[in-house]
DNA sequence: AGCACGCCGACT
DNA sequence: GTCGGCGTGCTC
């Protein structure tokens, strides 16, 4: 073992080793030197290979590195505080192996990318003073009135803020000179740190707290909360739509803040309307900081590195919001619980809710997870009593349940959207001066593009779907890659002219209810019709404002909105979560129903839900008129134990892909041979593994996808399984041609 | 993921 | 003879 640099010079200082995790997709941390000590968590800049990189530091080296290779030493120290506290660090090294996800990389996904260059964070940092130990008892000179001044007003400023820190700029426009602080400094009264800027900290304002009085049950559940402070415990609250929810964590945040502590919120990724930020903001007098995904850059940063230093704070925000800094964290609360956006599907995958409740077991600190449709995996966890399960069983609101009817589709002709007494239904509704909700799981104008002479279907030459007919963009879309193209005249096939839309989108439904009612406005809510900053803003406003009109809209439509005129919501085209192949899609559907179910009559006026199915006597419709999400659950975990799927069983993916079609097809098979002969040699009963299979969508984007699923009661089990696959893959190259993941726990095999 | 190295085929 | 495509292996 050798370093690089000159030891001569440097022989008086102590020589430090430092395990640092770079954003790239490493299995392992790399050995660096540094003369000078560094905090955990600290960025540094690095020499990896033949480049440079960011890296954070993870650890001290336990054992000077005994090979014969060359250490280097670390360029940089990017900051002069770790951006990461030892609990995230420690959350994020669980992650990583739980999920089997490189380090580095599982490390960088909850950074902003901001902080992802090595840029000092100079124009974002500012200096800040806090008086010390010393400082508080210290008697000055008589003649020295300048400095008794600054301290005077340091601790003033310091106990009216909710910080000790006081920002330079604010001790100026208080008329204390630099001059003066650097002479407190030298006699040690006051010392300095660097801080991130505190604008971004909406400033407690006016308090406003005349809060509802809380029933029965939502007292219960705030005080279970507050009664379990300190302690690690997760607790189901399983809450009606309309029962309150928003008013128990109102309470559990204020109790908390009240305390000087935090409170992390954690909110689907389209659930965090303005709605839920500003309800909580003018109800509690504390400041609040939102994290969500469309931020820019340098503001996300900002808001980031605030979290850590500000006392009585809320946060709210979506999945990657888990690994914010919160040294005062007292509790966290994750809102729709079920909600499948926590789980990050694309890249490092992991899921919030296990995290959440990793560091609340790694913190001692409660956990509410709240649903009206909780996912079956807590369900089953609340039942055998490893959380508490707490109920709203009213509708705090007073507002009575939806009146809700099943509609028989399946006599409708193929142009038919909706049958007569659908139309009577929005008609109605509208005549009473008040809002309907059309809602279809389905962007664009038509699912397919289809010849009626040979029947020839638009295909997406990239992926094995069809292509989706998007009339605002005259173009043929392909819903899972890049692709668009011109809609062809005539049959590429058989040259017929008659080209045929099949099936519906938005879009569709959108100029389908422009013709029928034409004296209201229809307004259109999906990713396309979204994609402007401030559109989804305008929508909202214009539904707040209470005129009578439709909005047609996907998924998005359902979460989190709160629309006290709009009282009909209709369901569209739900048959495929009846019959997909999911064993999740029965779940999935049922949760998004009720779901918007909640959307209609959310004030004093009935609501009214129609769902038109070609299956109206599918026992799912039994469960959904009654409201009865705990009579689904029991049956369909009945059905899964039988089965041996989750809560059950945990799974594990085994994901690879390659450009052609047989590569990534035959190392899975030879994974597969590889595992069932560990099993077989270790007699272990206690293990399934599927055959090698081909994923849902075989092909897309040109890449050839395959899957094998492991499986197991015990979870121990399977992770020692997936560890000797993962040894395994770890031989097998993630090259230009071919892929691999260990997807734990998928919501999608 | 980058990047270099090294092996092969093509082309002034 | 050399330019460059791509498969392979390494990064403290």
């Amino acid at each position: 073992m050798a370093v690089q640099n000159d030891l001569q010079l440097q022989e008086t200082h102590p020589l430090h080793y430092y395990e640092v995790a770079v954003n790239r997709p490493l299995f392992q941390t790399y050995t660096y030197a540094s003369f000078q000590p560094i905090s955990l968590g600290c960025r540094v800049q690095v020499k990896l290979g033949h480049s440079t990189e960011v890296g954070i530091v993870v650890a001290q080296s336990t054992k000077a590195p005994d090979s014969d290779f060359t250490i280097t030493t670390i360029d940089k120290i990017i900051d002069p505080t770790p951006i990461l506290s030892a609990e995230i660090l420690t959350l994020c090294h669980w992650g990583s192996s739980y999920y089997f996800q490189p380090l580095g990389e599982f490390i960088f996904t909850f950074i902003p990318n901001y902080l992802k260059q090595a840029k000092l964070l100079e124009s974002l940092y500012i200096e800040a003073f806090e008086i010390t130990s010393k400082g508080k008892y210290a008697k000055l000179p008589s003649q020295a009135i300048k400095q008794s001044d600054a301290l005077a007003t340091i601790q003033t400023l310091a106990t009216t803020s909710n910080s000790n820190l006081v920002a330079k700029t604010t001790l100026n426009q208080h008329d204390i000179k630099s001059d003066t602080l650097r002479q407190l400094l030298k006699k040690e009264l006051i010392q300095k740190s660097l801080i991130p800027p505190y604008a971004y900290t909406t400033a407690p304002t006016q308090t406003n707290e005349n809060s509802l009085t809380l029933n029965q049950e939502q007292s219960d559940a705030v005080s279970t909360v507050i009664k379990n402070q300190n302690t690690f415990k997760s607790i189901l609250l399983e809450g009606v739509t309309g029962s309150g929810k928003t008013e128990v964590y109102l309470n559990i945040c204020r109790h908390f803040l009240n305390q000087g502590q935090q409170v992390l919120l954690l909110v689907p990724e389209i659930g965090l309307t303005p709605q839920l930020s500003e309800r909580l903001q003018t109800q509690l007098p504390y400041p609040m900081i939102t994290l969500h995904s469309d931020l820019a850059n340098k503001e996300r940063a900002s808001r980031w590195l605030q979290t850590k230093h500000s006392t009585s704070l809320v946060v709210i925000g979506t999945r990657s919001a888990i690994a914010c800094d919160l040294p005062k964290l007292a509790c966290i609360i994750l809102d729709e619980e079920h909600d499948s956006s926590f789980k990050q599907q694309e890249g490092i995958r992991y899921h919030s809710r296990s995290l959440a409740i990793k560091r609340a077991q790694l913190k001692s600190i409660p956990i509410l997870l709240g649903s009206a449709t909780p996912s079956l995996e807590t369900l089953t966890n609340a039942e055998q009593g490893r959380y508490q399960h707490l109920r709203l069983t009213k509708r705090a609101t007073g507002a009575n349940l939806p009146e809700i009817e099943i509609q028989d589709s399946s006599r409708l002709t193929a142009n038919q959207v909706f049958t007569d007494s659908t139309s009577e239904a929005i008609r109605n509704t509208l005549q009473k001066q008040q809002q309907v909700l059309v809602f279809i799981n389905r962007r664009g104008f038509a699912p397919t593009l289809q010849c009626s002479q040979c029947h020839w279907v638009a295909d997406c030459e990239h992926c094995d779907v069809a292509l989706t007919i998007h009339k605002a963009t005259n173009s043929l879309d392909c819903h899972h890659c890049e692709h668009k193209q011109p809609i062809p005249r005539r049959c590429p096939s058989c040259n017929s002219p008659y080209m045929s839309p099949l099936g519906f989108g938005t879009e569709r439904i959108e100029s389908e209810l422009i013709q029928h009612f034409p004296d209201h406005p229809i307004i259109r809510m999906d990713r396309d019709s979204t994609q402007n900053r401030g559109s989804l803003e305008k929508i909202r406003q214009t539904l707040l404002e209470g005129t009578p009109c439709i909005l047609v809209g996907t998924q998005m439509v359902s979460k989190g909105h709160d629309f006290p005129n709009l009282t009909l919501s209709v369901v569209l085209n739900c048959d495929n979560g009846l019959h997909n192949q999911d064993f999740r899609s029965k779940e999935h559907l049922l949760q998004n129903l009720i779901q918007v179910a909640g959307r209609s009559g959310r004030s004093k006026l009935q609501g009214q839900v129609i769902i038109q199915t070609n299956y109206p006597d599918h026992p799912l419709f039994v469960h959904f008129k009654e409201q009865d999400f705990p009579g689904f659950a029991k049956e369909e975990l009945t059905h899964r134990k039988k089965l041996g799927l989750p809560p059950f069983h945990h799974q594990a993916a085994i994901r690879m892909q390659s450009l052609m079609d047989n590569q990534a097809f035959q190392k899975l098979l030879s994974l597969e041979k590889y595992l069932k002969d560990c099993v077989y040699a270790q007699g272990n009963q206690n293990l399934d593994i599927s055959l090698t299979m081909p994923a849902a969508i075989e092909r897309k984007s040109n890449w050839y996808r395959y899957l094998i699923v492991v499986s197991s009661p015990s979870r121990k089990h399977l992770h020692q399984y997936l560890n000797i696959a993962h040894e395994y893959l770890l031989k097998i190259p993630r090259t230009k041609k071919l892929k691999w993941v260990i997807d734990v726990d998928p919501l999608d095999t």
